[in-house]
DNA sequence: TCTGGGGTCCTAGGACCC
DNA sequence: TCTGGGGTCCTAGGACCC
């Protein structure tokens, strides 16, 4: 048995747990740059507001219905959820956090109690110590506990949380969700299954297995597998270790210099290494990229794009940002407005099982190791000051920084956010 | 005016090996 | 007519997730 315990608009409820006059408004969360909405209140969903819609074009509905809105504050969301993880980790033997907001739990070992006992209880604790409301749903298989999950958000009779045990109640479950809300069913394979009148839930778990398989692959015979209760995805207790860190923004304007795209891209190559450093880990590849607005129909979209390897493997800022800025020299184009950049290292492994490989074709003498010293202290500074207390001097956000005009504040992470809460 | 960011897995096809 | 059999590795592209 597993449960899926889901935050209810996570990002949205966070904003509300530190400022109760939001108790009973319309809220709303933006993303990067304030550019769309990415979270929403059921007050919000109400007003008819939908996922994704970019802020400017629903800018009057907001207003006339004084919606609260939010720039995204990932240093609290991150935060709250690990409470929210920590609350949940000690509710049951077994936790797999699968996302920011949501967490299976192994119930195995719970046949003998009331689940539905069980998962109020589940959502009263988490209340109770994060402030943050969960839905619970559980079911024999992950992709049934998540549509155990869903039906117990979309209804209310069922008080937040949904058990499906019996064949019947999972029979139900499957007729009453439609196929394009199945987990692991995206856009395409809606479409196509749609266009073979497998419309339901039920529909695919009764689909002949052999045309599952041609059409949706693997992942697909999974799912069908899963949705007429034989468990294929088992619990992941150890978070695998990243294969590729990307660090990349759109940027508040457009941008023709190239020294600030320089700047840009220093600051995100700075970041990948310091992503890599906090997994404890190196990268032997880089790819750099830089692209104009895909929205913009007065010109043709450019994608510049860049791989290379580094010298050797590392997590070495003065190395990765100098590579960086190399690589951008071989893609930047004079003359365009660039929209947004970014840095990704992949060739991951762990810093431990990196021993020094020289390269075979190096005509010189290898530089020597950059000094592993100087990053430690760096991350030491920036852990006890703040971020950003000591950086490159390339590094630089000044003139392309993203707009967050409405940002809350930390509430939890910063001593200096902690005197704005205004009751 | 204005449109997010960060990931994973799988497949097909080409190149290679013995 | 008809050209083996059994693999691995790599990459691009497509699908999906939150």
């Amino acid at each position: 048995m597993f449960a899926l315990v889901d935050c209810n608009n996570f990002y949205a409820s966070c904003e509300r747990v530190f400022n109760p006059t939001l108790r009973l408004r319309p809220v709303v969360v933006l993303s990067n740059n304030d550019g769309c909405i990415i979270a929403r209140s059921e007050e919000a969903k109400a007003l008819g507001i939908q996922m994704g819609t970019p802020e400017f074009k629903c800018r009057p509905l907001l207003q006339s219905h004084a919606v609260a809105v939010f720039s995204s504050n990932y240093p609290l969301y991150g935060d709250m959820s690990s409470r929210v993880m920590m609350t949940l980790a000690a509710l049951a033997p077994e936790i797999e956090v699968y996302s920011i907001d949501e967490a299976f739990l192994d119930m195995t070992s719970f046949a003998r109690f009331d689940l539905t006992e069980y998962g109020r209880l589940i959502r009263k604790t988490v209340r109770q110590h994060t402030g943050i409301p969960v839905c619970v749903g559980m079911a024999p298989t992950k992709t049934l506990a998540k549509m155990a999950n869903r039906l117990a958000k979309k209804n209310p009779h069922y008080l937040g949380v949904c058990i499906l045990n019996s064949e019947a109640e999972i029979q139900s479950a499957l007729e009453r969700t439609k196929v394009e809300d199945i987990w692991g069913i995206g856009r395409q394979w809606s479409k196509l299954l749609q266009a073979k009148r497998i419309e339901s839930a039920a529909d695919l778990a009764a689909a002949p297995a052999a045309w599952v398989q041609k059409h949706l692959h693997i992942v697909g015979a999974r799912i069908q597998a899963e949705l007429q209760g034989q468990s294929c995805l088992p619990m992941e207790l150890v978070r695998p270790a990243k294969q590729s860190i990307c660090t990349s923004r759109s940027f508040g304007r457009s941008v023709t210099a190239r020294e600030e795209l320089q700047q840009a891209v220093a600051t995100f190559a700075a970041k990948c290494a310091l992503k890599l450093r906090k997994e404890q880990a190196v990268a032997s590849l880089l790819t750099v990229f830089i692209s104009t607005s895909p929205f913009d129909e007065s010109c043709d979209r450019y994608w510049g794009t860049r791989t290379a390897s580094l010298p050797r493997p590392t997590s070495d800022t003065m190395t990765i940002l100098k590579t960086a800025q190399t690589m951008l020299d071989g893609i930047f184009q004079e003359g365009k407005s660039y929209k947004k950049a970014g840095v990704l290292v992949s060739g991951i492994m762990p810093q431990a099982a990196c021993s020094t490989t020289l390269s075979l074709f190096a005509e010189e003498a290898p530089a020597p190791e950059p000094d592993k010293k100087i990053m430690q202290v760096m991350d030491a500074i920036n852990q006890r000051y703040g971020s950003g207390a000591v950086h490159l001097a390339a590094e630089n956000s000044e003139s392309w920084k993203p707009n967050q005009e409405k940002l809350s504040a930390k509430y939890t992470t910063r001593w200096d956010d902690i005197i704005e809460v205004k009751v």
